[in-house]
RNA sequence: GCCCGGAUAGCUCAGUUGGUAGAGCAGGGGAUUGAAAAUCCCCGUGUCGGCAGUUCGAUUCUGUCUCCGGGCA
């Protein structure tokens, strides 16, 4: 009847929402380490631009701009950071907005082959070539299942699933059949997401904190990276919201305010896909907050039956009902 | 004051040899299994600046007014 696994809470909302300060608050009052579940926090070196938080947080800084982390990697990292922090008596946080390293994490990835240089290399000279609908036809011919689940021009996908099959000799689908160990099954699990109530008050919260970020050496951070030499556009850190933008103006392609501009709108965006995941998550409690942060008259989902005025923090006392 | 350009979607603009219009960007929705802050898919009615005229019919032609550029005084 009651559950022996340890406790484990995750936090989740859209770029700007809030999430940082909250989990700080959190872990202060319910004695937890916080797990950063961020793809860009991850680099070293994108500190400005990823508001990278000054609390200690595990698995940021854990990787160099020039290398490309993966959701396979945070899964293991996750997994043996929560592992360690239970051993200390201590309850995992996972904070972040990383939607699809949450979900490798609570429900697992298929065993697969990992990445191959390589083989990318090859697949992306052949859709240079004849393009990507070619690359979707041999896909057809070897894992007609995959070939259906992806769109012809979706790049990344096709090229990842004609790597899978020309790595292993298997395809995709058949790989996909089999499921993988999940590291959330050993918890017990509470998961809530923090939001706006309002669209365009996330959105205002977004534009004040690009332009905070400019104000406090966002350019001449991403100018540091430039002048690295072994940096460049196409790798995962350089393509993060901002910096992509800011490298694209060093690089002469645009004027300063054009590359502000098109910063403030691709975290928008950013936003907006977090949201489509959120929005059919399973088992998730929402925490909608109004213009001065505190929580939203009505903003609390049925997963939490007392309505609290005041900060999102005064909710910390509910974890333990 | 005169001359020349402009005025069309939130923005930048294309277009209609007269039959009430469409791109890019922004925005919205969706997808998402080792790059995910990535990548991809879907969504376009707006007094075509105001008024008047010609016309079966004007956003399109004509006149006039307003505003914005640029030039000449």
């Amino acid at each position: 009847m009651s559950d022996p696994r340890p406790r484990l809470i995750c936090l989740l909302g859209p770029t700007a929402s809030g999430k940082t300060d909250l989990a700080i608050a959190l872990a202060e009052s319910l004695d937890c380490e916080l797990v950063s579940v961020d793809s860009a926090l991850v680099y070293r070196g994108l500190d400005i631009g990823s508001a990278k938080p000054d609390y200690p947080h595990h698995l940021v800084d854990i990787c160099d701009p020039a290398e490309s982390y993966s959701a396979a990697r945070f899964v293991e990292d996750a997994r043996r950071t929560c592992a360690e922090i239970v051993s200390r008596g201590r309850t995992p946080l996972l904070v972040g907005g990383t939607m699809l390293y949450f979900r490798a994490f609570l429900e697992g990835l298929a065993p697969m082959p990992e990445a191959d240089p390589a083989l990318r290399g090859e697949i992306e000279a052949l859709a240079a070539e004849q393009g990507w609908p070619a690359v979707h036809a041999e896909l057809a011919r070897v894992d007609p299942e995959s070939a259906a689940r992806i769109h012809p021009n979706h790049s990344q996908r096709l090229c990842r699933a004609l790597e899978v099959y020309r790595s292993s000799g298997k395809p995709m689908s058949a790989w996909h059949a089999e499921s993988g160990a999940a590291p959330g099954d050993d918890y017990r699990i509470s998961q809530f997401a923090l939001c706006p109530l309002d669209r365009g008050e996330l959105h205002r919260r977004i534009a004040l904190r690009f332009e905070l970020m400019m104000q406090g050496g966002f350019l001449e951070e991403v100018q540091g990276l430039y002048q690295r030499g072994d940096l460049h556009a196409g790798l995962p850190a350089i393509r993060a919201v901002g910096y992509r933008q800011l490298w694209q103006y060093l690089e002469g392609q645009c004027s300063l305010e054009e590359a502000v501009e098109a910063g403030i709108a691709a975290t928008r965006q950013l936003a907006k896909r977090q949201l489509t995941w959120l929005r059919k998550w399973p088992d998730l409690g929402w925490i909608f907050t109004d213009p001065e942060g505190n929580i939203s008259p009505g903003g609390l989902s049925e997963s939490y039956p007392e309505t609290i005025g005041g900060p999102p923090a005064a909710l910390a006392g509910n974890f333990f009902h």
